[in-house]
RNA sequence: GGGCGAUUAGCUCAGUUGGUUCAGAGCACCUCGUUUACACCGAGGGGGUCGGGAGUUCGAAUCUCUCAUCGCCCACCA
């Protein structure tokens, strides 16, 4: 037909995405079948779909669509995660361009903010994987923020509290003094700045005008030291360890220690230590028992611990301090110096090291479990040396207890409520209220008397109870005895440590409590069985995909332009499991072209359009019902046979690939064998000549072929293969692509595949001699192939020389005991085919093809004599590969012998 | 500084337990071709010393060591 019918995605992938939500596909509820279950790595609530997420929903869903298709009760859980840190810097900056100050208006009336903020944003990305065609049971979205799921987080908390794993402690945190409050690491920016070190002497006590000098950024703190360190290596200062030192201006004495944290090159080689003010210091401190003295007021002001300067700003004291102590001779030079600065992502004002009262779970039991969940195969790697990076964190030496508590508002509040002195958990304020009455033996304690902890938990405290809580497992064990373990999890490497480690910790942790042991014994402890890490999306610098590089290709307009099938098809043919991928904008804005990764996607949408056609070629076909002549009715029958026996082998190769996560191959795998063996050779061996009919049974046939290859390629293409299997057939209520039954692999006949690509070869040379001797394609030959062992083996298999003379447009194809007179020869395996041609043979021509041919054996067959004739290879290589060698050398010395004469012929 | 990974065709990448002349795919490129499903196409074709070096082995893109370049993660410079 014409151009215009062409494979449009556009309004059909919306339809069918209706249509298989009409009839609930994606449901699912516990019942008798195998349960296939995936939870979606949660994204933040307030986010929008990047290039990682269609990747990793992509996988998933391919995963969930297999599963589904293979009969299993496939359930994939969506939802979002409440994501504190980042949700509460958008809802603050949202406020604050209203003019409202987050403090100013308390946490209830924040929180009321933030949740509606929440609802009218918090859904996004949700419909945005619906574009991408995830079919996920939406009926069971969750939050991780949700009444449900906070309670379980509460539930636990006051369990681990109990259990001892919990406790509070003072830790370094980066101070905000501006907003203060607490800032992660994440939400701290490091620049280059200039600053100074002043170099200062602090005199020893017992030697006035003699002592230690130090460099330091920040002299305003000296009042706060503890001690002086030197490296105990150091030639210089070591015999000075255990003298004390004064402190200048405010003369108290501290001891000169020993740590190799020091750095004998940097500064002047002795560094002050102040344990209250610097992270490093205050390990340091911890090391040798150092007293902490914080100088410092919430606001950065000094305190009057400091005893001089008391109430100045940091950076006021810092000018007055060099000051005072160029007066009092201790200031020893002033040295220009650039170095990173962290300042506070928010306000800007540079983060002050702090130590403040802390949560922390006790990490070294958990480690251990999970630990040992993967080495023991409990849960399994793919890749598997992801192994390397997660041992690498989680081992003992590296392990570090986990700070749960967060200064925010945006998530669940801490369960611990302070009565004077005493801390009282629980899961309820009434429950700490009881405790408190105990405990002091005052029945008149109200809740007035209490007050709650004002920080809430990390993120991932919530978050790594997900496969849990989805099923509701902290509640009722009805749907977690189904759905758990859950089958895999795919996410990207990155937040190995923050999730997938601690998933599996609690998973461990939990689920034995709440399945009972003879399930646990029956199905195993961990959350999952496999993990997929995806590599990260990167843009072509390397960088990762992020918003504020604005790096992100807009997701949903390459979805416009090439469809779900298409961008799908893009980023799968360009991951491989664990690889990073470079996926950049469509359009390089510097060479304004159009970038490869597109050109992936592009190539999607012409597999879409390719099959498209197909479809097309088969539903032109008209059909007969009379029997069919004996030549075409013996070359559908093998054309069938040998596609039969090819689809067998694809999906036990299809098996082995989904065994180890290998999409990526397993959907180049399908394309090549759609394009290339379908459409390319099946469909033009069976195709009717023009304007004659097809046979009633091979268009069947054929069909019922398409319908397969349909339905294996759903997981990865679903809207195209959905909307061409209703084309295919008329199709009643409920028979769809995606609920239809994939096809199970069954043996397959080698023999047979080997000898259809043998006679392939010869119609592909064939076509060849055609295009280079200029002969119309249409025009049929006659064709001789020397008659040996091997030529008559193979064509003794009935049909194949039928298909040859189709393929290759052949008036003939017969043996012969020598060469053909004036013809065009060529070599197959190892037989050489003449085409007799009245058109003179060009002899020059056709002797230097044959001596590149000659050259090439030769020089095959020197290589594999070269290893026969070594002794060691013969002796030590294992007898079938030997064997192997030398049936390659008997064939390379035929064609050889073949060659040869054929030379001699036309020379003479 | 600690750890991980990469280096294969012009580009982006496969290459699973070492074994066929095993060096492969897609894109790009070259030639030919629009009467027959598809120019979003068909039929053909060219193109790589597998980063360098050494070693193990009968045999190395594949295993070991080393050097070089690049990338990432973690920790950090008083």
């Amino acid at each position: 037909m014409s151009s215009n019918n062409r494979y449009n995605p556009t309004e059909i992938e919306a339809r069918w995405y209706e249509h298989w939500m009409k009839h609930n596909y994606f449901d699912s509820t516990p019942d008798e079948r195998e349960p296939y279950s995936i939870v979606i790595p949660p994204p933040n609530v307030t986010g929008v779909l990047h290039m990682g997420h269609m990747l990793n929903n992509t996988i998933q869903d391919i995963l969930i669509r297999k599963a589904r298709l293979e009969g299993k009760n496939a359930c994939w859980v969506p939802g979002t995660d409440h994501a504190s840190i980042a949700t509460e810097a958008k809802v603050v900056k949202m406020l604050r361009e209203k003019g409202i100050k987050k403090g100013d208006i308390g946490r209830e009336a924040f929180l009321k903010h933030a949740f509606e903020w929440k609802d009218k944003y918090g859904g996004i990305i949700l419909d945005q994987l619906k574009r991408l065609g995830a079919s996920c049971d939406w009926k069971r979205t969750r939050f991780t923020m949700e009444d449900k799921l906070s309670k379980a987080v509460i539930k636990v908390f006051v369990d681990l509290y109990k259990k001892g794993k919990i406790y509070r402690r003072l830790r370094m945190t980066n101070w905000d003094p501006e907003a203060q409050t607490v800032l992660s690491n994440e939400e701290v920016i490091y620049k280059e700045e200039n600053a100074q070190l002043v170099h200062i002497r602090y005199d020893f006590e017992d030697s006035p005008g003699e002592g230690i000098v130090i460099a330091t950024q920040r002299p305003e703190t000296i009042m706060a030291d503890t001690a002086i360190a030197v490296n105990p290596e150091d030639e210089r200062f070591k015999d000075l360890i255990g003298r004390k030192v004064l402190i200048p201006l405010i003369n108290r004495a501290i001891p000169i220690i020993g740590d190799t944290y020091v750095d004998i090159e940097f500064g002047t080689g002795a560094l002050k230590i102040t344990p209250a003010h610097d992270p490093n210091d205050n390990e340091i401190g911890e090391r040798h028992n150092l007293e902490v003295i914080d100088i410092l007021n919430a606001d950065a002001t000094l305190n009057e611990k400091a005893r001089i300067l008391v109430g100045q700003d940091r950076f006021e004291a810092r000018k007055n301090i060099k000051k005072l102590l160029k007066e009092s001779g201790n200031l020893v030079e002033l040295e220009d110096y650039r170095t990173k600065i962290g300042r506070s992502e928010r306000t800007n004002s540079v983060v002050e090291p702090r130590l403040t009262l802390q949560w922390f779970l006790s990490m070294k039991d958990f480690a251990e479990t999970g630990l040992k969940a993967v080495k023991d195969k409990k849960v399994t790697f793919y890749p598997e040396h992801m192994w390397n990076m997660y041992y690498n964190w989680l081992n003992e030496d590296n392990i570090k207890d986990w700070c749960i508590s967060r200064q925010l508002w945006w998530g669940q509040r801490i369960p611990a409520w302070y009565y004077g002195e005493h801390i009282f958990v629980a899961e309820t304020a009434e429950e700490a209220l009881a405790q408190a009455r105990d405990k002091s033996a005052n029945p008149d304690l109200s809740l007035h008397d209490l007050k709650q902890d004002e920080d809430v938990v990390d993120t991932w405290f919530s978050s790594w109870l997900w496969p849990i809580t989805v099923f509701d497992g902290f509640e009722t064990q009805d749907e977690l005895k189904y759905y758990y373990p859950t089958n895999v999890l795919v996410t990207g490497w990155d937040i190995m440590f923050f999730w997938v480690a601690r998933m599996i910790m609690a998973g461990y942790e939990w689920s034995e409590e709440l399945l009972g042991t003879e399930l646990i014994q029956a199905k195993g402890r961990q959350p999952f069985h496999d993990v997929y890490f995806t590599g990260m999306v990167r843009d072509n610098r390397r960088r990762k995909m992020s918003k504020s590089l604005g790096n992100s290709p807009d997701a949903l307009s390459l979805i416009d332009a090439y469809g779900a099938d298409g961008v799908r098809f893009g980023m799968l043919s360009s991951a491989a499991a664990g690889n990073d991928i470079i996926f950049d904008a469509p359009f390089d804005a510097e060479t304004k072209q159009v970038r490869n990764e597109s050109k992936l996607c592009e190539q999607g949408l012409k597999f879409c359009n390719k099959m498209w056609q197909a479809l097309n070629a088969i539903k032109g076909w008209e059909v007969m019902d009379e029997p069919l002549n004996e030549d075409t009715a013996l070359i559908n029958a093998k054309a069938i046979e040998w596609f039969e026996n090819k689809l067998n082998e694809v999906l036990s190769q299809l098996e082995d690939k989904f065994q180890s996560y290998r999409l990526s191959d397993a959907l180049i795998t399908l394309y090549n064998f759609i394009w290339n063996d379908f459409c390319s050779t099946y469909i033009e061996i069976v195709k009717p000549p023009y304007k004659k009919p097809i046979d009633r049974a091979t268009l069947e046939q054929t069909i019922d072929f398409y319908e397969k290859l349909l339905t294996i390629l759903h997981p990865f293409m679903p809207f195209v293969t959905e909307e061409i299997w209703h084309q295919l057939r008329e199709r009643g209520e409920g028979e769809d692509c995606i609920v239809s039954t994939y096809p199970k692999a069954a043996a397959f006949d080698r023999e047979l595949l080997k000898n259809v690509e043998k006679i392939l070869d010869v119609v592909t040379k064939v076509r060849d001699i055609r295009a280079k001797n200029k002969i119309d394609k249409f025009e049929p030959l006659a064709l001789f192939v020397e008659e040996s062992d091997r030529s008559k083996a193979l064509y003794a298999m009935e049909g194949l020389e039928a298909i040859i003379r189709k393929l290759a447009v052949l008036s003939s194809l017969e043996f012969t005991e020598e060469e053909v007179a004036n013809s065009l020869s060529f070599l197959s395996t190892t037989e050489n085919y003449y085409i007799e041609v009245d058109v003179s043979v060009d002899v020059e021509a056709e002797l230097e093809r044959l001596e590149g041919e000659l050259a090439y054996a030769e020089g095959f067959v020197a290589s594999v004599n070269k290893k026969l004739s070594n002794e060691r290879f013969v002796n030590n290589a294992p007898t079938a590969v030997v064997e192997k060698e030398k049936a390659k050398l008997a064939d390379g010395q035929e064609k050889i012998k073949i060659l040869v004469e054929q030379i001699n012929k036309l020379k003479n």
